[in-house]
DNA sequence: ACTTATTTGTTCGTATGTATG
DNA sequence: TCATACATACGAACAAATAAG
């Protein structure tokens, strides 16, 4: 029954070509519309809040949500955590990570303007001045980068995607004592050559400076993986 | 409140190393461990069941659940439906499922082994054979085609994104008036393409059958968005 | 086949916290 | 300050499904 309540409020929302931030009826309409009490039609509430398919505001009512990959966050973070072997996972994630930015540098070093370009390489001397002392806004600006990397793509699926498993890998690696801030002269170096690449509109050399990124990150996984 | 609950049990099942299928404490139990009703309980439950973290039995208990991406499935196609340009997103959904397979390219072709090949050849033939009178069949076996393409790689998170963005096109598109069961010919042609290009080990010759195979079908949901 | 115990599913009533006006 | 509307939380009761004797 909580399944058909799910799917009634699905079918509520399509029906009347809601778009994120619309107001739903309130709790007590849905169960007359539905024909549930309180409880299920809080339950299944809470079901599509968990998938961002609607959002409530305690006091104000409840409303489409965002559609974000928020559920897929937190579902791939607590796999990583509960994984026997989390470490694999990572290795998945990077993997993929570097499969989307790679398999896209054709179109990517043809798509990106100058001036995108130029905020890469803002983003790469804020990490070089912040590392060391500030961890925190070093991580922050490694994030920026990567999103502003697949964003001339104008696809928001692997915006979206990218972003996640940005997060993820951020969330479980320092579990695991895979810790990012190693090695942090490097990851400036690698991530200043990636702009270089793109300035020159050289895939290959962009490819080959993606793998030197990612070869460290791979190779300090492996070692947890060894040591347990 | 609740957000306590659905991390108490998340810490739970950490804290114990639990796996896939362990059970879990009752609600009563989870009551009294968390301090918290049974309605608040439930409900952090059934969050938890919507991201497949744990998933209820009636009548015999809750367990751990299967942290599958059922939750990204759920998420997107509902993304796909509302969407005021759904076929926008499924065109992104296209490009990431191309990206994935062409992006192993260079993989791919070294590790598929012999009897993987001739399976995907099988799949082939099963598509010949059942086009036109049998439509579920046709898109049966083009699922299990694009598994087990992706299968070798040893990705797990590869694999299973790759099945719900095919699972997420096979609803979605239908709904938008994209349909898959035209042109069948041609897709069995572009899979026969695939396979040769892999018994040959020819990367360049398997990308260039992807582009072929995914040509069409960007093509007709280009049509539908110029109508609409 | 039947009963009993356990566990989740569903409902209702009531009280509380929160935002708007 | 008060009133209204809404979500939040609790507890008790009954229904339904499953397993074991």
């Amino acid at each position: 029954l909580r399944l058909e309540v799910v799917e009634g409020i699905k079918a509520y929302i399509l029906r009347n070509n809601l778009r994120s931030g619309d107001l739903l009826p309130t709790e007590p309409a849905l169960c007359a519309a539905l024909g549930a009490s309180r409880s299920s039609v809080r339950e299944a509430i809470r079901v599509l809040a968990a998938l961002d398919i609607v959002t409530v505001r305690h006091g104000h009512g409840t409303y489409v949500g965002r559609l974000s990959l928020s559920a897929l966050l937190e579902s791939l973070t607590f796999r990583g955590l509960l994984s026997a072997d989390g470490d694999l996972a990572l290795l998945d994630l990077i993997e993929v990570r570097e499969l989307f930015e790679r398999g896209m540098a054709d179109r990517l070093v043809g798509a990106l303007g100058e001036e995108q370009i130029s905020s890469l390489e803002e983003l790469v001397d804020d990490m070089s001045k912040s590392g060391g002392k500030d961890g925190e806004g070093f991580v922050e600006a490694d994030r920026a980068f990567h999103a502003l990397l697949v964003a001339p793509l104008g696809n928001d699926l692997i915006s979206q995607l990218s972003e996640v498993f940005w997060d993820v890998y951020a969330i479980v690696a320092p579990q695991l004592g895979v810790f990012t801030d190693e090695h942090e002269a490097s990851t400036v170096a690698s991530h200043r050559r990636i702009v270089n690449a793109l300035r020159n509109r050289d895939a290959v050399e962009f490819s080959a400076a993606l793998t030197e990124h990612y070869a460290p990150v791979r190779s300090r996984i492996a070692q947890v993986r060894a040591t347990s």
